[in-house]
DNA sequence: CTTAATATGTAATATTATAACATTTCATTT
DNA sequence: AAATGAAATGTTATAATATTACATATTAAG
């Protein structure tokens, strides 16, 4: 599935297993541990591609065990967000899945402000300049923010 | 001043006092109330180029002002925001003052982990293609965060 | 099967931000 | 100058987001 797919229909349950799949694979390459809360919350998180905020993943996360805390989902997301296979999105202190974990890559997030959608663009060109930029007044890069609000094409 | 000269020494107080005289400026053009409490706020986050916490300033306000409450410094905020005379960086839940809210401006934020100082680099063409690229998918761009975190060049 | 590291449980609290309503200040019209 | 209406501020409370500290349990490795 190619991104610019996602605001369009799509099977979401093969989406989101092909997610938790490759979830799967990263963690035993990278030979960390991938255990039930954790690839449960990702499920939760991948179940739409809406960015979802921490406490309303614990409210899910309760259906089936009630007395979940906050530092449940937090300790999940850090690992999850570690991992690369989970993206906070800073202006909306929400969430989102990563559906290319896999590959390195350089995004942009855009984020429809009504319907909440959120995927990745590829930006790698913008990341370049950016860097450039930086280095030419010799500031030293180490991570970049960048994500684009406004209206999906079902939304405008 | 050039915008890259801000990770050097400077003189500080021309450029805060410049600050303030520029928003004076804006407000009376807006036709909005720079009130005294907005205006000490502004000079307060002014008075370095590091990203401030609004309960850091509530802190620096209270010095003056001993039973201000976070919703004064929230609203003063909301009003240097709305006026372009503020920025919030996203990633930090923090805010900077604006040194060119005199003329539009695309701007990538570049943020010190080190030192906090944070300062605004010209982005246009950055902005200009992320721009492109969104509406080639029919994604109709409203606002645009860039942040960019790393060392500068006096802490790396 | 022990042990050491990792993960989770549990309680408390820190940090960031807003809502709701009362009062005051300010600019404008009279 | 007084009346008025809008904008700003005061005041209290609380919502929303996130972390710390320490106890217990689980797991992988020797």
């Amino acid at each position: 599935m190619h991104n610019d797919e996602l605001q369009h229909p799509h099977n979401h349950q093969a989406c989101l297993e092909q997610a938790l799949h490759i979830a799967d694979t990263i963690c035993v390459k990278k030979g960390v541990r991938l255990t039930t809360i954790r690839r449960r919350i990702l499920e939760l998180i991948c179940s739409s591609h809406k960015a979802i905020g921490a406490y309303e993943l614990l409210d899910l996360f309760r259906v089936e065990d009630a007395k979940a805390k906050p530092v449940t989902i937090y300790r999940a997301l850090d690992f999850l967000i570690t991992a690369g296979l989970v993206h906070k999105i800073e202006s909306l202190n929400a969430f989102i899945g990563c559906l290319q974990a896999e590959k390195q890559h350089q995004s942009v997030i855009l984020i429809c402000d009504q319907c909440k959608n959120a995927y990745e663009l590829n930006a790698a060109p913008v990341y370049e300049s950016l860097f450039t930029m930086s280095k030419k007044i010799q500031f030293k890069p180490t991570s970049l923010t960048i994500e684009l609000h406004g209206l999906c094409v079902a939304c405008a």
